[in-house]
RNA sequence: GGAGAGAUGGCAGAGCGGUUGAAUGCACCGGUCUUGAAAACCGGCAUACGUUAAUAGCGUAUCCAGGGUUCGAAUCCCUGUCUCUCCGCCA
C-alpha cells in the first residue's frame, strides 16, 4: 500500500509514476472521493461528539433523580442522521481501500523505464558458459536417461506442470536446498525457519497477494490459501509488531514448496520442469531500517548469487524495468542462470526491496530510541534459490555425453561424497 | 470430535451498562535525594485516523474480531477466531 498522503499531496506525480508500471490510477474517482470523504468524516465525528455529550449528560442527570426525558428527545433525533452519515462514511472509505489495494508500489528512481522483460536491463555477468564438445540434452531427456525426473507419472497423480523425481535426481534436488540454507544460516547471518504452508487471506493480503492476485493462488475449502512463496508467512511474522530499533536488521531464510495457480501462463514452459504447480525454494527475508533497505537489497542479490557461484553455475544479474516488477517491490534484481539445452539465461532468483509498502499493509513498524512515532520497516524477499531450476541449471550444465552427471564439488558433500550420477550404463 | 474456562495497555491484573483511554502493581523514561548506585519520594509513560503550518491544540476510534440491544457498551446478546484444562483420536 502507498502512502495515503502521497495520494493526498502528490496525486498528479504519482499517477505518472505508476503509469510508468503499467497501472492506471482512477485519479477521479479518487479526487471525488477523498472530497466527500473529507466532509463526511467530519460531520460524522461532529455529530459521535454531540451524541457523546449528551449521553454523559443524561448519565449525570441520572444520578442526580432529574428528569432526563428532554435530554432522551433531543438524542432521539441524532440517531438517525449519525447512523446516515457513519454508513456514507464507510462506504467512501471502503471504496478508497478498494483502489489502495489494487495500486502497486512506486519504482525506486534508479530502476530502468519500460513496458515489459524486453526493457531489462543486464548489471553484471559470472562465469563463461561451458563449451560442449557433443549435442547437449534438455534436463528432460537427462532425466530420462537417469529415470530420475517423470512427468508423466506426475501428470497421472496430479496433472500437468507436476514432476516426479526419483533416486539420486531426488537426492540432488534435497542436496541443494541443504546447501543453500547452510549458505545462509553459516555464511550470511540468515535464521532458519519452518513455516506454514498454508496461511489466511489476512497474511496473504499483508505481502500483497491479495486481493489483486487471489487467481494465481491455490485456496483451500476452508479459506486458506497455500503459500506461493516462503516471502508471505515469513515477511508476515512482523505484521502487527513494532520492533525496537536494535532488533532491526532481522534475516530470515526458510525452504519450502511454492504453490502456484500459474493462471495465463498457459503454453509457457509447457515442457520439463521450468514452471510447476508446485516447486521448492529457499527463501531470503529482511526486515531493516528504511535507510538501509537499498544497502540490504545488494547485499541480499549477493546472497543468491553465491549460491550459484557455489554451485558454479554462470549467471547475470538483471535489474527489472518498471513495466515487468512485481507489484509490492520498487526495485527487484533478478538473477538468470545459464541453461545450455535452452542457449540462454534463465530466471533463478529475484530479489526486491518492498520498501514499506508491505510493511504499510502488515503494520510492521519499529522505535527509534530518538524518534517518538513508531516507523514503517521496510521488507525485502530473494530466492536464494529456486530449487527445482537449480536442479535443471546442475543437469544441465554438469552433463556429460553419455548423459551422466557430474555432481558440483559443493554438493558433494551433501550426496555422500557422490562424484557423477550414472544410472545410464 | 465431546465437555468446560478464558481473551483488558510492554507485562501482571481490577473493572454494579453511565463523566473509563480504562484502577493498581511491575517494567520503562525524567526529576529530587546521594560522592556514585540502590532505596524512597515526585512526575511522565498507548496506537491509529481526522483537522491543522504544527511531531501544538481539538475531535474520532481502539479493552480478540465482526454484528446486535441501548440515549450511552470493556461491561448485555449473537457469530467467528485464538488460547487453556479434561476426555477421545492421532504422526
Amino acid at each position: 500500500m502507498l502512502d495515503p498522503q502521497l495520494l493526498r499531496t502528490a496525486l498528479d506525480t504519482t499517477a505518472e509514476k505508476l503509469a510508468h508500471r503499467g497501472y492506471a490510477l482512477p485519479m477521479e474517482e479518487w479526487q471525488k472521493l477523498e472530497a466527500e470523504r473529507k466532509t463526511i468524516q467530519v460531520e460524522t465525528e461532529a455529530l459521535q461528539n454531540q451524541r457523546t455529550t449528551i449521553s454523559k449528560s443524561i448519565g449525570q442527570a441520572k444520578s442526580q433523580g432529574q428528569d432526563i426525558q428532554p435530554l432522551l428527545d433531543e438524542v432521539a433525533q441524532m440517531g438517525e442522521q449519525l447512523e446516515d452519515s457513519k454508513s456514507r462514511l464507510k462506504e467512501i472509505l471502503q471504496a478508497m481501500e478498494g483502489i489502495t489495494l489494487y495500486t502497486p508500489n512506486l519504482a525506486h528512481e534508479s530502476v530502468p523505464v519500460g513496458q515489459d522483460e524486453n526493457d531489462n536491463v543486464v548489471i553484471r555477468s559470472w562465469g563463461t558458459p561451458k563449451a560442449f564438445d557433443f549435442p547437449v540434452k534438455d534436463h528432460v531427456a537427462l532425466g530420462e536417461v537417469q529415470r530420475g525426473l517423470d512427468a508423466e507419472s506426475a501428470a497421472n497423480l496430479s496433472g500437468s506442470r507436476f514432476t516426479l523425481l526419483t533416486g539420486e535426481v531426488a537426492q540432488m534436488h534435497r542436496a541443494l536446498a541443504q546447501l543453500m540454507l547452510d549458505l545462509h544460516t553459516t555464511q550470511h547471518g540468515y535464521q532458519e525457519y519452518y513455516v506454514p504452508y498454508m496461511v489466511n487471506a489476512a497474511t496473504m493480503q499483508g505481502s500483497g497477494q491479495l486481493p489483486k492476485f487471489a487467481d494465481d493462488a491455490f485456496i483451500t475449502e476452508d479459506e486458506r490459501y497455500l503459500i506461493p512463496t516462503a516471502e508471505v508467512p515469513l515477511t508476515n511474522l512482523v505484521a502487527d509488531t513494532i520492533l525496537e530499533q536494535a532488533e532491526l536488521p532481522v534475516l530470515m531464510t526458510a525452504h519450502t514448496p511454492c504453490f502456484r495457480r500459474e493462471a495465463g501462463s498457459y503454453g509457457k514452459d509447457t515442457k520439463g520442469m521450468i514452471r510447476q504447480h508446485q516447486f521448492d525454494k529457499v527463501e531470503m527475508v529482511q526486515i531493516v531500517h528504511p535507510d538501509e533497505s537499498y544497502a540490504a537489497l545488494e547485499a541480499m542479490t549477493g546472497h543468491a548469487e553465491a549460491v550459484l557461484q557455489a554451485l558454479e553455475l554462470p549467471y547475470q544479474v538483471m535489474v527489472l524495468c518498471t513495466g515487468d516488477m512485481g507489484f509490492s517491490a520498487a526495485k527487484t534484481y533478478d538473477i538468470e542462470v545459464w541453461l545450455p539445452a535452452q542457449n540462454t539465461y534463465r530466471e533463478i532468483s529475484s530479489c526486491s526491496n518492498c520498501t514499506d509498502f508491505q510493511a504499510r499493509r502488515m503494520q510492521a513498524r519499529f522505535r527509534a530510541p530518538d524518534v517518538k512515532k513508531p516507523q514503517l520497516v521496510h521488507t525485502l524477499n530473494g530466492s536464494g534459490l529456486a530449487v527445482g531450476r537449480a536442479l535443471i541449471a546442475v543437469m544441465e550444465n554438469y552433463q556429460n555425453a553419455d548423459g551422466s552427471i557430474n555432481v558440483p564439488t559443493a554438493l558433494q558433500p551433501y550426496m555422500g561424497g557422490k562424484t557423477v550420477i550414472n544410472l545410464a550404463s
